[in-house]
DNA sequence: CGAAGCCTTGATGCGCCTCAACGTACGTGG
DNA sequence: CCACGTACGTTGAGGCGCATCAAGGCTTCG
């Protein structure tokens, strides 16, 4: 199944309508498309594969065409912090946005990938011949800054169960996939997972889950987790639980 | 003192030199800066005085000539939280460039401040044609990203007592003054705004201050710190004081 | 079938918040 | 210039949220 799925990509990988219904791609011509894929390279990464790792000279940047990527940061103690998912039609990895030679944290495959890659070099020529892509980048860093902005007001301010049930509505909302049950988070996330988004450990995670699905606000197994009331678990997410 | 600062200022108002040295306009020919100047509004605001609200359309960007400016975050339930210090040479308020149509906080003059201001319509227009500047631009978001992203890691992974430690040396960095007993943070800065900073409460900044005082490390008063073993702090900071 | 990875659940302790009370410096108007 | 009010700072006592330590069960994969 996953196979057929890229197999589409791959039939399509030099066809400009692959890039022209993606975000960072909006309003840029057809024939410009062609002639950007054109310089891009295509590349399947599997599942825990590290597409690049902190520290590595920012030599490229990426798109993500189909997948999930986990952008995790290391601390100089060995713990990591996960920064962000990245879905499909994403960019990521663009450290020359944001004037950097090397890459601010790992980014590894949370499912198999499929990813574009381009040269960092043309990042300069490319933003200026095409200032639609520009400004749609440059949004989409400024939306990243508000939301790494708000986590730090949500760390500084809120309570471990608050983070966790906002994360799990956040995800749900970008990747979730509707099922019988309720929203399935697309992708495999640990216990241990969670606690890194969150800043708490995978103990706790444990305990909120299994509290919270006794109460029948999520169902979660192994690597899975599915939000089956949305309205109470944002209810926990903003303090109002508390009696 | 204060006004003899400001007078100067004044008179050097349309001179493109007062800008060429500051970062943004690194590289940018005199006459555009000329250009860039008429274009522009200056304006005094007392300390204390917001310049922008949180959520106040954004119809102008913001250049600190003088001063020091404080951004702040309210939640939802009335905490401050405060997002970063600006210093005089620096951009703020530039929610056009992240593509946002109201501003994310508050800025308000820390001291006494000398602010130019330019319409926020001139932002397109200006990104393409200095691209120089825009590049600075963009890259000193990138930079601020990249602060926003370690604060995360920071909160999810130190404890307060190093937290405290770090704002305070990345505070005598930034602007610090470098005075006999060692450096001085250089503008009024209380128990409360470093809580803030930190994430934690006005207590125990205040109970933190008093034992590195003890120690050393730091003198204070009413509004003001210095530390004076920035080396020993250091080790704080990176929890290297615990045996 | 064994090993490794993931998850659960209990017991314990401590870091830091909360609540409380009081001291001290500042500035403002009489 | 003094007196008062307000903002800022200190310090103690108590308790709670969550990390930490510990042990064991379950699934998946080679």
């Amino acid at each position: 199944m996953r196979l057929r799925k890229l197999e589409v990509f791959f039939l399509k990988i030099l066809d400009a309508t692959l890039l022209s219904n993606l975000p960072p791609f909006e309003g840029i011509e057809n024939q410009d498309l062609e002639d950007l894929l054109s310089l891009a390279t295509s590349a399947r990464h599997a599942k825990g594969q590290h597409i690049f790792d902190q520290g590595d000279d920012a030599n490229a940047f990426f798109l993500l065409l189909d997948g999930h990527v986990r952008v995790v940061k290391i601390t100089p103690h060995g713990e990591q912090i996960i920064a962000r998912y990245i879905s499909s039609g994403e960019l990521f990895g663009i450290a020359q946005a944001i004037g950097r030679d090397t890459y601010p944290a790992n980014a590894v495959a949370a499912v198999d990938c499929v990813v574009l890659s381009w040269p960092g070099t043309i990042w300069q020529q490319t933003v200026q011949r095409y200032p639609t892509f520009a400004t749609n980048t440059y949004a989409m860093i400024g939306s990243r800054l508000q939301d790494a902005q708000d986590r730090i007001v949500e760390m500084a301010t809120e309570r471990v169960e608050q983070r966790v049930a906002s994360a799990l509505l956040k995800l749900a909302n970008q990747t979730g996939r509707k099922t019988a049950e309720g929203i399935l988070i697309d992708f495999p996330i640990s216990r241990q997972d969670i606690s890194e988004m969150t800043g708490t450990t995978l103990h706790t995670v444990s305990r909120l889950l299994s509290s919270w699905e006794q109460q029948g606000l999520v169902k979660s197994g192994r690597q899975k987790v599915t939000v089956t009331e949305g309205h109470r678990l944002l209810m926990v997410a903003s303090g109002q639980n508390r009696d």
